[in-house]
DNA sequence: ATAATCAACTTAAACGTTTTAGTAGCTTAT
DNA sequence: ATAAGCTACTAAAACGTTTAAGTTGATTAT
């Protein structure tokens, strides 16, 4: 049997009511003498307070839940970081969970963190949204988006970078060093992110008075197996010389795909990422890419969630985050041949 | 107010009892008219159950606590998806902690756990271990611990791998290729881990004839900090050929720097990983490193601990999982001019 | 006709806290 | 001498469940 408080009461000779101000040191009421007694046994005792018997009572568990869809990309461990530190700061415990980008994953995380009375919830959400099933959920806490967009209604902040600003500088990017023939590999359609990549892409395009060639629009998932899957088919029927990829991950899989077809980087195709994870800069050659604050967004995105629960004064709904392009290696100027 | 058990048994005229059946699914003792009311209630009124009250009387959370050193290293990232995905196929949740490698936040963590009533928790401890302060933490609840030893007396499990293999193998690779001044770039000794890949690695060379040169041995920490640190601190002042390292983080640091001295792998020198994460196959040159499960290693410690936990009988104490040496592109015979 | 069995419930205690309102006994003011 | 005001406590309800034990009314057995 675990030690409660009430042996703690008995031991020391004073009420429930007395241990449980001396543990949580509201002990204004509170003699000298009582609180040392009341320590000593404690210690003695080992005694742990129970935290679930006292959420019953606080109805406040000082715990949030964090869902993010892969815990495998980088830009998202580096996200939980920043995430927890804020958490553990304001001296809250983070439920995290990874849903591996399956919708019915994350509607069973969201209803299980409910159960368990989290305060709040801090949702990247999966990459496949169905607003049908989405309506359908009931969720009954503060909730805030980080990086994707959903379809509940109780959406209470929203944390996101530029997308569009960050594709039209990477597609400008390109379009400087004298591509026209650009492709995109981009995630579904259903993100709101993926949309203001695709749209940042071709606004540049336009804006540069480039024709859009839409076989040259691949919409896939944000992993490297899509990207190499996608350059691997492609093989000779593309006439691109550059690619903007939705993610880092994207280019990784386009990277190795091209190498092994024989293809340099950038020699005979130039890429850039999105995100800037650790190992863009570790790769040969180096990604160029645009840089996201990973660790900022979910520090952000916690932050916010937490100003929401305990009602501080001024807390905005929505942030913003410029992102930023990071020019490397993996991008050069066309060759001649291809010059139009 | 959130609606209760109560709300339900009400508007559905009905004992509280009656309704708590119906959602436990215990239904022998009720008619099915009954059931159908219930659930029509509540589904009416988008009741979900609080699971700390039903915790309260169960005196089970059905949650289990992961604690790791590094979020950022796809090592741990895999493992816990293995954890995650095992816990959740077993009915149960993950409490998830990153320590970032520091003993007093670990110690941290596991109190809180505690606190929050996890059934077991599952720990690959930090680097740097001090058994004067753990032996002072009191952990009421089953452990079991992967990958990373700890001083904690209530061990139940423990899952590794045999590293010393491992070490064995990689070094002996180097010896084959014609290498004798091999660097080594290890972890904290405080970790069995590091102990046991050091002794691979020395018993390697032992067993060669090779005489250990100890300035060829140096001890830091798992992450490719390191790893460039010593490699651009070690400039000319080194004769070796080779470098067997720690783990990948810690090859991707040393071959970082190496490129910054314009020194080519495998050419110059020859670099072995630990862990094969997923991208040491994406570097250029692609990393020879010692392959480990870390999915599996997640799956099996959760899996032994849930087992414990659940009284499965032939549960066994222990698991050691058999590492394997992957051949890649940073390893090769050793130049003409360095023979001896 | 009565006892025994059974189906379908209900009652109420228990889990371990927090917190509001109350109280006992002292000290001080008038 | 009494009231008022402190100080340092305690009593007990409440949080939302589960569950062992009990109850009721109908059915069956003797």
């Amino acid at each position: 049997m675990r030690v409660t408080i009430k042996d703690i009461a008995k031991s020391a000779n004073v009420s429930t009511a007395t241990v449980s101000k001396v543990v949580n040191n509201k002990v204004d009421d509170i003699s000298k003498a009582t609180i040392e007694k009341v320590n000593k046994v404690i210690k003695e005792q080992n005694y742990t307070p129970n935290s679930l018997a006292r959420s019953m009572v606080t109805k406040k568990t000082k715990t949030v839940g964090l869902i993010i869809p892969d815990v495998r990309n980088p830009f998202f461990t580096d996200l939980v970081r920043g995430a927890e530190d804020i958490a553990v700061d304001r001296g809250y415990n983070l439920f995290f969970c990874n849903t591996d980008d399956d919708l019915s994953k994350e509607i069973r995380y969201i209803n299980t963190l409910i159960e368990k009375q989290v305060d709040g919830i801090a949702l990247a959400g999966s990459a496949n949204r169905n607003p049908d099933i989405e309506k359908d959920v009931n969720i009954s806490v503060p909730l805030v988006t980080l990086d994707r967009n959903v379809y509940f209604s109780k959406v209470k902040g929203i944390i996101e970078i530029n997308n569009f600003k960050g594709a039209y500088e990477a597609t400008t990017h390109l379009i400087n060093l004298g591509h026209k023939d650009i492709l995109i590999l981009v995630g579904s359609q259903d993100l709101k992110i993926s949309r203001d990549r695709l749209r940042g892409y071709k606004e540049a395009l336009k804006d540069n008075n480039i024709i859009i060639n839409e076989s040259n629009i691949k919409i896939g998932t944000y992993d490297k197996e899509f990207g190499k899957k996608t350059m691997d088919e492609l093989k000779c029927n593309s006439s691109a010389t550059a690619i903007f990829c939705g993610n880092d991950l994207i280019a990784i899989g386009a990277m190795k795909s091209l190498k092994k077809q024989g293809l340099n980087v950038p020699e005979d195709i130039s890429i850039v990422g999105f995100d800037d994870i650790y190992i863009a800069s570790l790769l040969t050659p180096a990604l160029t890419t645009v840089h996201q604050p990973s660790y900022e967004i979910g520090y952000k995105a916690v932050e916010l969630l937490i100003n929401k629960l305990e009602n501080k004064n001024n807390v905005s709904k929505s942030i913003v985050i410029e992102p930023q392009l990071i020019v490397r290696e993996s991008t050069c100027k066309i060759k001649d041949k291809f010059k139009i």
